[in-house]
DNA sequence: CTGAAAGCGCTAACAA
DNA sequence: TTGTTAGCGCTTTCAG
């Protein structure tokens, strides 16, 4: 490829004036004569003179871009947390850089490290599943790069971090269901060393409690249930059968609550007439032909945007003002399918 | 923020050396002393030196970074595309920056502006629903920047492109249905002025023509067939209640095939057994509960890969080296439900 | 109002 | 084997 860009030195030359007067003509300096200007303005205009960013940044060491490492782009949530931080990032005059671990650690390390090398003015990260080794991000924190985690936080680093109100929503989920009317609400748990297994089932406890209902120990399937489809579809069965069943489940992601309609199904009950389901999820429900299921939806827009706010505003923090690391939790929305949105908080 | 990043200078005047010489030894030059190297590289270790990539960008006139512009993040296709994009560049030494336009003219204007600022070493475009003026593309283009457009291509633009052939996608589909022994496979047709539209409804004709199947126009609903789901839906009820149905459907894309499930389970036919629907979809269809029906999925990531390496190649060409524009037409890979996959050229 | 000069971090020709 | 110098494109003192 000929490189055919146009620089200051070129409007210069032609102009037969120094590159400093137009470089201040460009940006509508005050001490620069009308003409110069209109004669330095015409000619970047003519010759469509594009400002070379990468000088710039060179110049102020600042890039006006921001990194951004996800495990996984192909995926509802994380997409749309990328829109989120491009949305605020654009309106901001940054731009972003994606880089996606694939789950792997390793690829984490080396995408850190590119990210510092480009200079990036901060980063925003959601862990790969494999990483427990923080040190890559410690030695650019340590560095004074401003970053922010979402979603898969790590707890060791000082810094902000955006998450998602597990509690909450695992609450308002049952709320849900109780106010429904439904009496027997069964609870397919995820693996009990996830701090959001334990949250959930601490709200759907609460929700439980608050409306006077007792905790049925013979409701809760522990274990791998929300692992595959096929697992909760057995669980939901085997709970179907049994002599009390429930009316109505709790699900904890979409596979949990996928298994457990086609259990219903199959047993010819009516969703949500005899069998309501509710619970977390990501992209697969807001698809799904059947309506009848009420969701909690991570706020991966607001999630995107917040961590974005929350990162501009660490890297255009003063030299000497002390930016008070925050972690942010976001409401989740609960869906409530064939019929309105019932509590968005978009 | 405190910038505290080590530079050459630091660890030259650290060594008591010139920075030319830690430049070398970093480089693993060979005109340099086994000891000189040991110290430097011990010493851009201990000190965590990170090579300043802007400053290399600005000597180099190369960023080693690609951009690409694309309608929206959240949408499986793109976000497929993307991956497969960062997949190729990770591979190469590419950074990728994403840049949305958010289906809007202006605003794809700005990012390609911003991306030629930011001299991105190349472009990978979708264009816009909006765009019909393609004078931001030219005017860089005619610069020499590097481009590749993929699936919403730019005809007016001499360079290389990547698309998805609908005419193959369609004829598959249509086989399909006929080899699985469906005799009267109705069609919803797209906009006519699109050529996809065009190239699909070719496609069904001829497996028809090659299968010696009468082409029936009362099958084929024109117009606005897949602008909403609900549309879908009622011409569907209306073939499905006409005097010689179909017992089968080619859908143009997600609404349409949604619509006409619909229209085909209210009036209580099975599907497949009674009526089978096979056609293009995207995300919606592969979360489906119902395994019945046959798409044939555009192939995001390989086109992504296939748009970054026919960029990569054109950027990396020598300077004397001509690239000849190259279109390549992607096969779609045809995806039997509730079977294995039939035809995948993943 | 305008120009000359320095420097952001790095490399590569040229000198030593 | 190492150092000096110049320059990538831009801005910003400091001098005129």
């Amino acid at each position: 490829m000929k490189n055919n860009h146009v620089t200051i030195k070129h409007l210069a030359r032609e102009l037969g004036i120094s590159s400093s007067t137009v470089s201040r003509a460009l940006k509508d300096h005050p001490n620069v004569s009308p003409e110069t200007k209109k004669a330095v303005t015409d000619l970047a205009e003519k010759l469509n003179y594009l400002p070379n960013s990468i000088a710039l940044s060179l110049r102020r060491s600042k890039s006006n871009t921001i990194g951004v490492i996800i495990p996984e782009i192909v995926h509802f949530f994380f997409s749309t947390v990328i829109s989120g931080i491009e949305d605020i990032a654009y309106n901001a005059g940054y731009s972003v850089i994606v880089a996606q671990s694939n789950e792997s650690y390793e690829r984490e390390v080396m995408d850190t490290r590119a990210l510092a090398n480009h200079r990036v003015d901060g980063i925003l990260i959601s862990m790969s599943r494999e990483t427990t080794d923080y040190e890559h991000f410690e030695s650019i924190h340590r560095r004074g790069m401003p970053m922010v985690f979402f979603d898969r936080v790590c707890d060791t680093i000082n810094c902000s971090k955006v998450i998602v109100d597990d509690f909450d929503g695992a609450f308002q989920v049952t709320r849900h269901l109780i106010q429904q009317g439904y009496k027997r609400i069964a609870y397919l748990a995820g693996p009990e060393n996830l701090i959001i297994s334990k949250q959930r089932m601490d709200g759907y406890c609460m929700a439980l409690e608050q409306y006077n209902r007792a905790f049925d120990e013979s409701l809760i399937v522990r274990g791998r249930a929300a692992d595959s489809e096929e697992t909760a579809k057995e669980l939901t069965a085997k709970l179907l059968n049994s002599p009390n069943p429930p009316d109505a489940m709790f699900a904890i992601n979409d596979r949990a609550a996928l298994g457990a309609m086609k259990a219903a199904k199959e047993k010819g009950l009516k969703i949500p007439q005899d069998f309501a389901i509710a619970g977390f999820s990501n992209w697969e429900f807001t698809s799904m032909t059947d309506p009848a299921i009420t969701t909690v939806d991570q706020p991966g827009f607001k999630m995107g945007q917040e961590a974005a706010k929350l990162l501009i505003r660490e890297i255009e923090a003063e030299e000497d003002e002390t930016i008070i690391p925050e972690t942010r939790i976001l409401k989740t929305d609960l869906i409530v399918r064939g019929s309105s949105l019932v509590n968005g908080h978009l």
